[in-house]
DNA sequence: ATCCCGAGGG
DNA sequence: CCCTCTGGAT
């Protein structure tokens, strides 16, 4: 440590916007799985996994996914799929068979509307059921390389935290975070972006709370120009 | 009782 | 923008 650190002495002025590849790396060591996630053998595959992933409490989705596809490997497949045997893989994840009818939803959507393949295009994606703008961000970033980065309230909160941006628009929030990325810039690629993404919401939710920030526990708070300060 | 890596509808 | 949906895990 510095010899001094007393927060509001006047020989420390406020930390500035924390350092975007320094975020990035300390993020990335914290929530490794959000990588393996991304991690899939075609467009098909991480849509349906993006899908599964929403209202998930943690990562447990690669746990259903290997037998999911391996019984239905494409749109077309899980179209056909009988609601009761894909709720039989599905089931750990949670809500019945909510979750086997959505997917299989999505599947019959790709099927009629683009012939089962995945189209890399936003509205198109927000159409298909089950698809909105965060998954469709998450599937164009990581798949289509797209530089996009889907904000919600947490990733918007902690970009506001870290210095990123002063705004509560979800777009000017994604612009600012991008502009950062870009300019402190160290291997900014779409794919990076969208797992950079997938762990502020992590993080947001685990550890940079709305109420009472969990600082202590925080793998940030030495860039962070907020830190200790809520 | 509360929380999830949202989406869809009003 | 706000509300509801939906079920298992903690």
């Amino acid at each position: 440590m510095p010899p001094s650190t007393s927060r509001g002495a006047v020989e420390d002025p406020l930390l500035g916007p924390a350092d975007a590849g320094r975020v990035a790396s300390s993020l990335a060591a914290e929530y490794p799985g959000a990588r393996t996630e991304l991690d899939h053998r075609d467009a098909f595959e991480l849509l349906v996994a993006t899908v599964l992933s929403a209202q998930t409490t943690d990562v447990r989705v690669n746990q259903v996914t290997p037998d999911l596809f391996a019984d239905w490997p494409d749109a077309a497949a899980l179209a056909g799929a009988e609601e009761a045997a894909v709720t039989d893989v599905v089931r750990p994840l949670g809500m019945g068979p909510t979750r086997a009818r959505r997917i299989i939803g999505l599947a019959r959507g790709l099927v009629i509307d683009h012939g089962g393949e995945v189209p890399d295009d936003q509205a198109a994606l927000e159409a298909l059921p089950g698809v909105g703008r965060k998954t469709a961000h998450v599937l164009r970033g990581a798949w289509f390389g797209h530089s996009l980065l889907a904000v919600d309230t947490h990733v918007g909160r902690l970009a506001r935290r870290l210095g990123w941006t002063a705004s509560t628009d979800p777009r000017a929030v994604e612009e600012d975070v991008i502009a950062r990325v870009d300019a402190d810039g160290r291997g900014g690629s779409a794919e990076d972006l969208t797992l950079l993404g997938l762990r502020l919401i992590l993080h947001g939710r685990r550890v940079c709370t709305a109420r009472t920030p969990r600082c202590g526990d925080c793998v940030l708070a030495d860039v962070c120009p907020s830190a200790g300060t809520a």
